[in-house]
Formats: C-alpha cells, structure tokens, sequence
DNA sequence: ATGGCAATACCCTATTGA
C-alpha cells in the first residue's frame, strides 16, 4: 500500500505532470496541495480517466487540497471542524482501513504578521480536532505541506532561518506537539540521504544547489507504524520543466 | 561575490509563496 503527498502549486498548471506521476507511481492515494482552483474548474474527469476516485475542496487563487484513490475515500471532511476557516486547506477521508488526512498548513509569512498569528491559531484548531481524530480512527495518516522544517537538519542554512518562519521554536513546538499525540514522521523512521529536502526556492538556483527545506511530511499513527516499510522523497519531479517548487513524498506500508 | 522565480489576477504591476 502506498499513500503520497504532493504540493502542486496549481493544478491547472501541474495537471499533465501529475497524470504521468500516478501512470508511473501508482498509488492507493495521494493528496494534493495548492490546487489553487474553485471546484468548478476542478480536473475530476481527467483524474477518473487516470483511474482515481477525488474529492477536492478549493478557492480562487490561493490553497486548495484534494484527495484521490484507487478506492471510493469515505466520510469526507472539508477544513478542520471546529475552527472555522475561511481558506481551503484541508481534506480528508477513509481510504480502505486508513483515514487519510491531506492538508496545507499556513505559511506564515513572517514571525510579526498576521498570517503568523493565523498559523498558531490554525495549528492548535488542528491539534484539538485531530487528537478527536486519532481516538476515532487508529490508523490514521496525516500528511501534506506543513511548512514546517522541524530540525535543523531539515534546513539547507539553520543560521540564515534564524528569525524566521518554518524554523522558529513556535512551530517546531507545534510539529512535536502532533508527534505528542501519537504520531511519528515517516521519512525518519529510516535512514535517508544527508540533506534530503521537499521544497527548494525557485530562485537563486536553489534545486540546483539544494538549498531546500524538508517541510512536506507523512506522519503515521501507533497502529500504522509497524507497517510501514518505507519513505521517500520524489525529487525527480523538481527537475521537469515547469516543477512544481515541492516534490511528491511516498510512504510504502505493508 | 552577487543575484538569478513562478503563478495569479487584473489590467501591467502587485501580491504571495517559503
């Protein structure tokens, strides 16, 4: 069974890459981030045509998510219930035994913003709910764009990140506070390759010198974790033609 | 050594991303 996680930034855009990826990389499910479509210009016959079941959940602009499986996903929830949002950033479903959770956290932006204070607010509406989740659904994956690079080893220059969003102490203690419920990041229950990223800047020629961040993540609840065998990172995807800035992540479990 | 991008909306320059 495999379950992946991709930031497309636009799927109008990323809908021919993301075709070809299921044909190579045929997944159980997959949940997309940044779609950046209302739901009336949603690709759902173009995705049932490459055999996927999709819910997606979407706005002009800006975020957006989906949800896609081989198999019909039940009991679709849109957001975070219990924190009411106003921006699409998260779905999720039941995929055969799994409940499949695919978000796009906050960026952010800069410690002093607005949209900082949006992101604290956001992750403890996702802490509380999710914790109700957890005890509901014991296999359970959370997975997606969590802007969050939660060591310094996730971050191609810790010390240039200093005072800034993805890397503060705020959301790391968010990041391990989900780790507190009971879940455990997929990608370091093996050993991975020395500066293993998800995201790198289109500028500066940042694929090209891998300076990235790892903030797209799988994580598995207590009763999934035995049955992964492993994760990886899709960085083939960054050197297309017009990449999307994130790469796909993959978790394989028995 | 430095700086180098992309997508969207709306009206061609601004905003956002991370």
């Amino acid at each position: 069974m495999k379950f992946a996680t991709w930031n497309v930034n636009s799927l109008a855009v990323r809908l021919p890459q993301l075709i070809d990826w299921l044909n190579a990389n045929p997944v159980d499910a997959i949940v997309l981030q940044e779609t950046k479509l209302t739901d009336d210009k949603f690709p759902a016959q173009a995705i049932n045509d490459a055999g996927y079941q999709v819910h997606w959940f979407g706005q002009k602009t800006y975020n957006g998510v989906a949800l896609l499986s081989r198999t019909p996903a039940q009991d679709i929830v849109k957001n975070i219930t219990g924190y009411a949002d106003e921006q699409a950033r998260l779905i999720a479903g039941t995929v055969g035994d799994v409940r499949v959770i695919g978000a796009y956290f906050p960026n952010g932006q800069a410690l002093d913003s607005d949209k900082f204070v949006y992101k604290m607010a956001w992750l403890d509406g996702l802490r509380a709910w999710l914790a109700s989740e957890m005890q509901q659904h014991k296999q359970l994956v959370l997975m997606g764009d969590f802007n969050i690079a939660p060591e310094d080893r996730d971050c191609y220059d810790p010390a240039a990140f200093v005072g800034q969003t993805h890397t503060s102490p705020q959301e790391r203690a968010h990041f391990q506070a989900l780790l507190d419920l009971g879940l455990t990041d997929a990608y370091r229950m093996f050993e991975q390759p020395p500066k293993s990223y998800s995201w790198w800047d289109y500028r500066m020629l940042g694929f090209q010198k891998n300076k990235g961040l790892r903030i797209d993540h799988i994580l598995v609840s207590e009763a999934l974790k035995p049955r992964v065998t492993a994760c990886t990172i899709d960085r083939q995807m960054r050197k297309l033609p017009k990449p999307s800035d994130h790469a796909p992540v993959i978790v394989t479990l028995d």
